[in-house]
Order: structure tokens, then sequence, then C-alpha cells
DNA sequence: GACATAGTTGGGGTT
DNA sequence: CAACCCCAACTATGT
């Protein structure tokens, strides 16, 4: 029963906890490591850091591989026009990947899914993206997605912990397996270079956060290491503006799967055990759950990445303004902690979470009124961790459109980063053109006098933008308007009443509701003394 | 009085 | 100081 098998790698970039690997050696005769490189697919929304990363993994990839007397194999192409061919061209028997809970995913494996059947192909897939399969989730809380992380705790204790890791294959589960290559394998199905992806390498800097699953594997032994630092971490005390992360930055290594969630999970466990510990939600065990949390709304809530048609999402009437939105993206805003993060991470591709909590609010519901979704088409493009189902529901969260509620609670511009960076040093790392002023005006330098701008050698409004708005007035100004958008919202709900089954108390009548608050207010009164 | 359902209230929400 | 909503726990009502 010797099998020719592809195992098609899309996220999952890595050997180890790879079960969907692992399914493709059973009775293998030739194995097809195979990753498709869908020029349709990518064009739009992924930056030049991003495709280094995925490059740096799919490289990685290709030297474990070749540890294991295999290869990687970059096909170009459409995943419906590829299949066909290689399951006729390598006599395809059986096709394994790692489920992926993305809707356009899910409508690609399920195209994929059905050309294989035709072509008499198994198809084998298993949950490793993820520390709990999904869909389980929402079922044990009866079909609906939690809403609030602390739901969300309860439903998953009862699921118990997750699973444990598997190891990655070795050479004996290699022994009788071959990957069939020809010479010309490099040219037909090598790993593509950014020339060929279209990229313009020239305004490239270093590279913080290389790709690949050993590099993986390397950080997260680094950070498991320092053990009273992992059983202390508690993420609101971690600074958005410390000059190098106070964080692990695992999560774009955990984007790309080129480490597995549950082997994170798991060494947590191993350095917590009999120590005194942080908990969720600030615990590192707790950043995971959040994971977890936002992948579960994403597959239980229809249309999560937009506004419209989001069950979920208060409905906001937010402005059209590309002349603000420009000037976000591209750290032109005049508020130097904001512009200081847009251009940490268009350069470096990660910025702390509080961070993005700063400059999500500020383009929306803080400041310049524009939609999360102009910002969740920024981050996808900008950050190595951008992740369809976080960033979606982290920009509902932060504008307050979902998840989270007390719109009246904005953070400033200027204030927020002062909390742990006094001197503005962060600032003055992104923003080189503001690094002479004084630190008395490092967040607001429109206020130092003209002489200071000049000994600082740089005038406001000319060597760098005045604040593009007065953040005092737009965002009480906002506030309002979000007050609307929310009496708006619950007034709909209660113009179409949900028909509720079995209904049989009738509504008491004005006098019988005032007696009863007469007879409350005086049991509470008597109770009480 | 047991049970089911509707309505009310108060506490809390990762920063 | 409360504003927002969600949820659990409570009371009230009806079978």
């Amino acid at each position: 029963m010797a099998q020719n098998c592809i195992h098609w790698f899309r996220k999952g970039l890595r050997l180890h906890d790879n079960p969907a690997l692992v399914a493709a050696l059973r009775d293998c005769k030739e194995l097809y490591p195979v990753f498709i490189l869908d020029p349709y697919h990518h064009d739009t929304h992924v930056g030049i850091n991003r495709w280094r990363f995925l490059i740096g993994a799919l490289t990685d990839l290709d030297h474990s591989l070749r540890k294991l007397n295999s290869r990687l194999f970059v096909v170009r192409g459409k995943p419906e026009d590829v299949f066909p061919k290689l399951f006729n061209k390598w006599n395809i028997t059986k096709l394994t990947y790692e489920y992926d809970t993305e809707p356009s995913s899910l409508t690609r494996d399920k195209k994929v899914t059905s050309l294989a059947k035709e072509h008499g192909v198994d198809v084998i897939y298993k949950i490793s993206h993820t520390l709990y399969d999904i869909d389980r989730v929402i079922e044990e809380n009866n079909g609906k997605p939690p809403l609030t992380y602390v739901r969300f705790q309860a439903v998953v204790k009862m699921l118990g912990a997750p699973k444990k890791p598997i190891p990655a294959p070795t050479m004996e589960d290699m022994k009788d397996v071959r990957t069939p290559c020809s010479e010309k394998h490099e040219k037909k199905y090598g790993i593509p270079t950014l020339e060929e992806l279209g990229c313009v390498t020239s305004s490239l800097g270093e590279e913080l956060f290389p790709g690949g699953e050993c590099e993986a594997l390397r950080r997260l032994d680094e950070h498991m290491k320092r053990k009273a630092w992992v059983c202390s971490f508690e993420k609101p005390q971690t600074s958005p503006n410390s000059l190098s992360p106070s964080t692990t930055v695992l999560s774009p290594y955990i984007t790309f799967g080129c480490l597995s969630v549950r082997t994170f999970w798991w060494r947590l466990t191993e350095v917590y055990k009999g120590s005194k510990h942080s908990d969720p939600p600030v615990s590192l065990h707790g950043q995971l759950l959040w994971r977890e949390f936002f992948y579960t709304a994403s597959v239980g809530i229809p249309n999560f990445n937009k506004m419209e048609g989001n069950p979920v999402c208060t409905q906001i009437d937010w402005d059209k303004n590309s002349e603000y939105l420009t000037a976000w993206k591209e750290a032109r805003t005049g508020f130097p902690f904001i512009d200081a993060i847009m251009t940490q991470l268009r350069q470096d591709g990660w910025i702390h979470h509080l961070a993005r909590h700063a400059v999500a609010c500020f383009l929306t519901r803080g400041d310049l009124w524009i939609s999360w979704e102009e910002g969740q088409r920024v981050f996808e493009e900008l950050l190595l961790d951008g992740d369809w189902a976080l960033n979606a529901g982290n920009w509902q969260w932060l504008s307050a459109s979902t998840f989270f509620h007390q719109y009246f609670r904005v953070y400033s511009p200027i204030a927020f980063g002062k909390k742990t960076d006094k001197n503005g040093d962060y600032i003055k790392k992104y923003l080189p053109i503001l690094k002479k002023f004084p630190a008395q005006y490092i967040y607001e330098p429109w206020k130092a006098p003209r002489s200071v701008q000049q000994a600082a050698g740089c005038i406001v409004g000319k060597d760098y933008p005045c604040p593009i708005v007065e953040h005092e007035v737009i965002s009480k100004k906002n506030v309002q308007r979000m007050k609307e958008s929310y009496a708006k919202r619950s007034s709909d709900g209660t113009e179409s009443p949900k028909k509720k089954q079995g209904a049989k108390r009738q509504a008491p009548t004005v006098i019988e509701m005032l007696q009863k608050k007469a007879k409350r207010t005086k049991l509470v009164r008597n109770s009480s003394v």
C-alpha cells in the first residue's frame, strides 16, 4: 500500500509538531513537500518585510528537509491550476495539509479537496495552527463564540489543557521515503528572491527578525531560559516604547507557523512548574489564549474583517479622508509618538501591542475618525505577524466596535508614551529629525518656542509637520459621535424585537411597574436598616 | 412546591 | 463621577 504523497505547506512552515506531515509519511514511498506561490493572491497586501520573512522561512524549511533527504518544491501558480497537474505528474495518492480557519483558505481548500477527489487522491488535514479545535470551542459555548475573555476562559477550561506537540520526523521515519528531484529543481521549484516577487530592495532595513523554524526555536529557548522573567510576565507592565522589544516577538514565527503554539504553551507550562507565576489574561499563557479568543470569534462571526454585515460590530459613520489616512500611514501626523510608532512599523515590521493600541485609537475613534478597515489593511501589509483573525479582532476592539465598549476612554497621543519613556528616546530613535529637542517638548514639539526649535535644528511646520488635529478638541467631539452610533445601535435592536418562543408572561402595566419599584426600594431600605 | 422563563440588577471589563 | 455593554445571579411570574 505504498503511497505517493504531497504535503502542502501554507502556514505551518515547520517540521516540529506537524501532524499532517507525519500523516503524509505513513506508508509513504514518495514524498513531495510543496509550497504554492500564488501570484494572484499575494500581490496586494504583503509588504517587503513580510516577503523577506517568508523567504527566510522557506529557505530554512528546505534546509531541514534536505537533512531528511527530501526537498521543498515551491510551485508557482494558483492551487486549483497547480494541483491537477502535480497529481498526474507524480502519481499522487494522498494530500496532507494543516487546517486553516481563514475564510479564503477554507474556500481554497474546498476547491482543492474536490479536485483531489476527482483524481482519486485521499485528503488528510490536521489541526495544529491553534491550541484547540476552534469549532469545538464554539460548540462548547452553545454554538456561539464567547465575546469576553472571561467567558472564553471558562469555555476552554471545560475542554482541558491543549494537546501536547509531537516531535519532528527523524531519519528513521524517512527510511522508506524518497523525494525524487530533477537537476532542474532549483530553476523550476527554487525559493523565490525578493526581485522575483517584484520588491524594490533598496529601501530594505536590517533584518531584525529572520524567518524560519530554527530561528524560532532558538528564540524560544533563549526566552525560556529567563525563568524569573517568564514567571513574572504581565503584558500591561511591558513597555510599548522601549528601544529594544520588551516582549518575546515570537508572534511572527507563530503567524507563519515556524513555531507551534502548542510547543510554546507546553514549554511555558514546564517553566511555570512548581513556581509562582502570573496568570491569564496578562501572563504569556494568557497571550496565547488571546490569540485563540480572536480565532474563535473570527470563525463564529460572519464578515469578521468588515463592519457591514458583521452582526456584532457597531455600525459607525466613519469619514473618508485620504489626506488624514496618508498622513497616518506615512508617519506625518505631527504627533511624534504616533509617527515614531508608524515609522517603526514600516521599518522593522513589528511594534509593541500597546503601540498598536495608540495608533489604532488615533486613526479611528480617538482622532482621525477613519474606519478601522483602513488601519487593518495597513497592518496587514506591514506587520510580520499580520494575522487575519487577530488583526480584524484587535482593530474592532480598539475602535470600540466589538468586544470593547468603553469608548470614552481615549488614549492620549501625548501622555500615553510618557509613562514609559519620559525622555522620548524612542521618538528620537525613529524620528531622528527630532533628536535635539529637549525632553520637555519631545511629545509636543509645536509647543516649543521658536528659539528652541531653531536650536534643535527642526522648525515645526517645515522640517516636521504641525499636528494635523487638535487632540483635546477632536477627541471630545468623537466621543459624542461614538455615543450617537451606540444610541442608534441599541434603538435598532429594539425596532426588530427577537421572537421569543413560549413568552407567556404579560408585560406589566405602568402602574404595576411603579408599584414594584416602590416595593423594591422599601425592601432595600428595610434590609439596610 | 418544583420547574421554566422573563425581567432586573450589579459587578466587571487585559493596560 | 459616570458614561459603554456583557454576563451571572438574582427576583418575579406563570405552569
